[in-house]
DNA sequence: GCGACAG
DNA sequence: ATCTTGTCGC
């Protein structure tokens, strides 16, 4: 993993003021079109394994590496821990993960200086190189477009994509219904509150990956939008693409648990 | 001043 | 994110 931006990387002292007029800078930098060397159609989650047959034999070449990325703390609330698990064809390749401490505390569009510090760490001790990247918060669905995903996206220039489950900011095109269908998705266009952004940009999408199909209860959609590298519509695609049944996709549910895990295994060492 | 606000 | 058992529903 290279940073291919050592500048960018979260560094919690400055002041609020200096962090986000880094987060303008990261902005500009970051592109929000597609730009990625793999074959979408090559992510699959589908076990590469098939008995019996021959030809079910892969012709084609591995598909890209995708690794999660998600966070929990300790229980003293003073450490972050970031769990990360790369996946390839759907089959578990890689897993790392880090402990830091906390410099600073939760802030409302300022969470990648809380954070990003142990989520690169714990992509360094990753021994593969992913080609994309799905980080748990946002990406282009920021006040100055810059969140979690593409602070980290921008700093090692690998494609990324932000998943979050609440709205940070940003409007949807159209009221959210109590009861979205599944496969259904609402762009989420910028408004006053997304500085860097003309008002109606569509930054992202409310998609919904998992629904029931009848009764009361009903599940929220997710907030996906991209981190670098990626349109807010392939973005979309591409976490369609990874769920395989839940709610969240493959790879984020993977370092989910992974994270509470090692968090149970004592996040000391 | 009031409201809103990823993890 | 986290504190937390059972429980209602498919």
């Amino acid at each position: 993993m290279a940073l291919t931006r050592p500048e960018f990387v979260p560094n919690p002292s400055p002041s609020r003021e200096e962090m986000e007029a880094l987060q303008r800078e990261i902005a500009d930098v970051a592109t929000f079109e597609d730009d990625f060397d793999f074959d979408p159609a090559t992510l699959t989650f589908d076990s590469p394994v098939d008995l019996g047959d021959d030809t079910q034999q892969r012709l084609t070449d591995d598909g890209p590496i995708v690794a999660g990325v998600d966070q929990a703390f300790l229980d003293d609330g003073d450490r972050a821990l970031s769990a990360v698990v790369a996946l390839q064809d759907g089959a578990i390749v890689d897993r790392a993960s880090a402990v830091v401490d906390t410099e600073i505390p939760y802030i409302p569009g300022l969470l990648s200086f809380r954070e990003g510090g142990a989520i690169l760490t714990a992509l360094s001790n990753l021994a593969v190189e992913p080609d994309l990247l799905v980080v748990d918060g946002s990406g282009q669905i920021h006040f100055r477009e810059a969140g979690l995903a593409t602070h980290i996206g921008v700093t090692i220039d690998v494609p990324a994509i932000g998943v979050a489950k609440n709205l940070l900011c940003g409007t949807p095109a159209e009221p959210i219904p109590d009861h979205m269908p599944e496969g259904e998705r609402i762009a989420v266009e910028a408004d006053e509150t997304v500085e860097t952004a003309e008002p109606g940009t569509v930054i992202g999408h409310a998609v919904q990956t998992r629904q029931y199909e009848s009764g009361s209860t009903s599940i929220n959609p997710l907030y996906v939008s991209p981190g670098h590298r990626l349109s807010p519509e392939t973005t979309t695609d591409l976490v369609s693409q990874c769920a395989a049944g839940y709610k969240l996709p493959e790879p984020t549910r993977l370092a989910d648990r992974a994270a509470d895990q090692r968090k149970r295994e004592g996040g000391e060492e």
